[in-house]
DNA sequence: GTGGATGCAAAGAATTTGCAACCAA
DNA sequence: TTGGTTGCAAATTCTTTGCATCCAC
């Protein structure tokens, strides 16, 4: 769904597509414009390649960074358009992360530091399959515009606090 | 797990306590003191019987009503001992539910209105399965403190209102 | 009596909005 | 050119904290 609706862009087929190059196709397509707040802020998402706080995200962009503001609106912008997805973290506060690829990933995120792990491969696709065939069985119902959110916390063991990017799995 | 921490409440066995004696009694074995306010909003979760927001259930508790601060430091402490469930709107604003069972339900929110509802048990069974086999698979990692979010968020079809919240149970 | 709990006010954090200036298409 | 975007400031919303008073045990 996501990589189909990018067909007529100049970049389809091209399995070396970055990252950045995906997204602004789809920004295109969406009839945004590409600017450079947005390419610095898809460049950072990329690098951190996790969930991230929009204020981690901020810091995140260096010299050329915008106003937080503009974080805020990027990333709503980019949700709509279905190329960031939308976590939380314990308490509440919003965690976006890069969805190029139509399978959401899930995450641990720790309620201590600010780490975040990635659920292991086959774990991920066991999760998956569940939520994706409730949320069909939603739409079966009439339900539209159908979402999840599933996300787990805890304490991660006290040699695992680093979280690597990309993240560690976790079997 | 929740069910077992109180078998030596005086309430213990008994098959027809009422969710505010069991909370109660839940409170009481955590040390904590049972006063009218915390008795209200007892009340108010177990007619509500679904998630609702803080804003929500404090207007819920109509003449006996505590301050709003109150029943924020009440949801916490509730939590914590596991009387109470917080899950999150679309919007990432804080749900609590009652959670005496050890099975969490889970729930479709409506994006629309403030409507919830909860999945069929079949389904819910299913996904708690999967839920808690990979909360176990990170407790066995050495994660603690291990708990989980996730729902389920869309437009109802119009007019689907029967889709299957149970009878609220008023005791 | 005493420490936990509450109310009120005030602070804090997260997120949104208004509007003029700006720039990608 | 022109409407989408941005920056800055201010407003909102949600949540937490400080502290004196109060009350459950």
């Amino acid at each position: 769904m996501i990589a189909s609706t990018q067909t007529n862009s100049p970049l389809a087929g091209a399995a070396t597509a970055s990252p950045v190059a995906i997204a602004t196709a789809k920004l295109k397509s969406a009839g945004l414009r590409i600017t450079q707040p947005r390419l610095t802020i898809l460049a950072a998402l990329v690098k951190r390649a996790q969930p991230a706080s929009i204020e981690t995200i901020h810091e995140d962009l260096g010299k050329r960074g915008c106003d937080l503001v503009t974080v805020y609106r990027c990333m709503a912008a980019f949700e709509e358009i279905g190329i960031v997805r939308r976590t939380y973290f314990h308490n509440g506060t919003g965690l976006y992360s890069l969805s190029l690829d139509a399978a959401p990933h899930y995450h641990v995120v720790s309620k201590a530091t600010d780490s975040v792990h990635e659920l292991d491969p086959d774990t991920a696709r066991e999760l998956r399959a569940t939520l994706t065939s409730i949320e069909d069985k939603l739409r079966a119902r009439g339900y539209t515009g159908v979402s999840h959110i599933a996300e787990f916390f805890g304490t991660p063991p006290s040699g695992n606090r680093l979280a690597s990017i990309p993240a560690p799995e976790i079997r």
